[in-house]
DNA sequence: GCGACTCTTGATCGAACGGTCAAGGGGCGC
DNA sequence: GCGCCCCTTGACCGTTCGATCAAGAGTCGC
């Protein structure tokens, strides 16, 4: 799950101890940068822009991290976890309907809670993953692989139809995710988005009645 | 469907007559530019990495056009075109399920020929849409209030299911572009992408069937 | 209240980058 | 073959940006 190896050189400022100002500090660049780096990119960001959003001088900043790489990797580590939690994989005891509807419910509402780590995610794949293609090929393709196997299982029980398993993972993801990346178009469209609860309701009962009714058996 | 009022000063370099080699290497720095920015975005691009793409120094890029700005908008308008028009409103005469599954199809084919064209796109939208941010709140909100009121009137024949005509769109868009936009995703996991006929036909299909069984009546 | 830290700051550096300028090729029409 | 104009180049400039440094301000334990 680690994108770098720990301790490069020399002892990072990172690993010194820290006061509560320190972890407050810390946690607060965290989140500025996760917002900055998701909507303009790791080259498009500027550290400067970070440390304003965060309440901090630039060289403050760099106290804390000692380079932007840093920063960004901290930022991308810390939210490959969350993003990847609703992707866990499916309980092959339950019913299809019902399991397939919860992982579409737990994968929208991550684009609602989170979605500048969805956006930072998708930047990162459109970029080519130039960072996180290790992961994507290990536990990425894991976490597939096994959610297909559940799939591919209820399908040879007749509780599916004849659906391509992986294909059918590309649709929830694509679906969800694209109210929290596109967010801006739907919202010019639309006038609002997932933050609104009555249009969260419609989008994921649109999903889930869409989805679940092409891949169940007829 | 401008996204810049034209002349907006001294006349700029790309008004004037232009040779053959001149016109050729406009079109290279076009093709080049989609490429480089489709990856890095505006900011993250660099003048110079664009004009080595395209076999040219960066000063003779720069007498093709004045500025970054210039060139970024020229692509983009370039795109939006090509972008914008497979999502051409649908014909309310035709059968639902022949006229959306033309609809996937010429989406996806889209997708599979310019995909570079979809991650700027992609970009551009995931960024809050600075600079398209007008065209969608018009042109693309009028296309898609045409669409979605011929997906209304087949609802209302009874030639398809209670369906929400937006969120019928938007789950179209989402499964087809995100075939380009995070082909490296797919790639990891599939190890191959849409340039492959064999994957283009599964998509296709899995994304017809899906859909089409979600939304026809029962 | 003293000492040892963590934290904060402003001045500054060097490289990268967008953009300019002046000068010189090179092709095309006449 | 001559001249005009499009094209191409390399040297250069000013700014921005990431990163360093030295010095000082807070703060916490004792």
């Amino acid at each position: 799950m680690d994108l770098v190896d720990d301790a490069p050189g020399p002892a990072a400022r990172q690993d010194t101890a820290r006061s509560r100002a320190g972890q407050e500090n810390v946690a607060r660049i965290l989140d500025a940068a996760l917002d900055v780096f998701a909507t303009f990119g790791f080259r498009g960001s500027r550290i400067e822009q970070i440390a304003a959003a965060a309440g901090l001088s630039k060289t403050n900043l760099l106290y804390y991290f000692r380079t932007k790489e840093d920063l960004y990797l901290a930022v991308l580590q810390r939210t490959l976890d969350m993003w990847l939690e609703p992707l866990r994989a499916l309980d092959p005891a339950r019913d299809p309907a019902d399991a397939l509807g919860d992982y579409i419910a737990r994968k929208l509402a991550a684009s609602r809670d989170e979605p500048a780590a969805s956006r930072l995610f998708a930047l990162e794949v459109i970029q080519g993953a130039p960072i996180v293609a290790p992961l994507l090929e290990k536990t990425l393709a894991a976490i597939v692989a096994e959610t297909a196997g559940t799939i591919e299982g209820w399908v040879e029980q007749g509780k599916l139809g004849p659906v391509s398993p992986r294909h059918l993972i590309y649709s929830i993801w694509a679906t969800t995710q694209h109210y929290a990346d596109f967010a801006a178009q739907v919202r010019a469209i639309e006038g609002r988005d997932l933050s609104d609860p009555a249009f969260f309701a419609e989008a994921c009962e649109h999903v889930t009645r869409t989805i679940l009714q092409g891949v169940l058996p007829r």
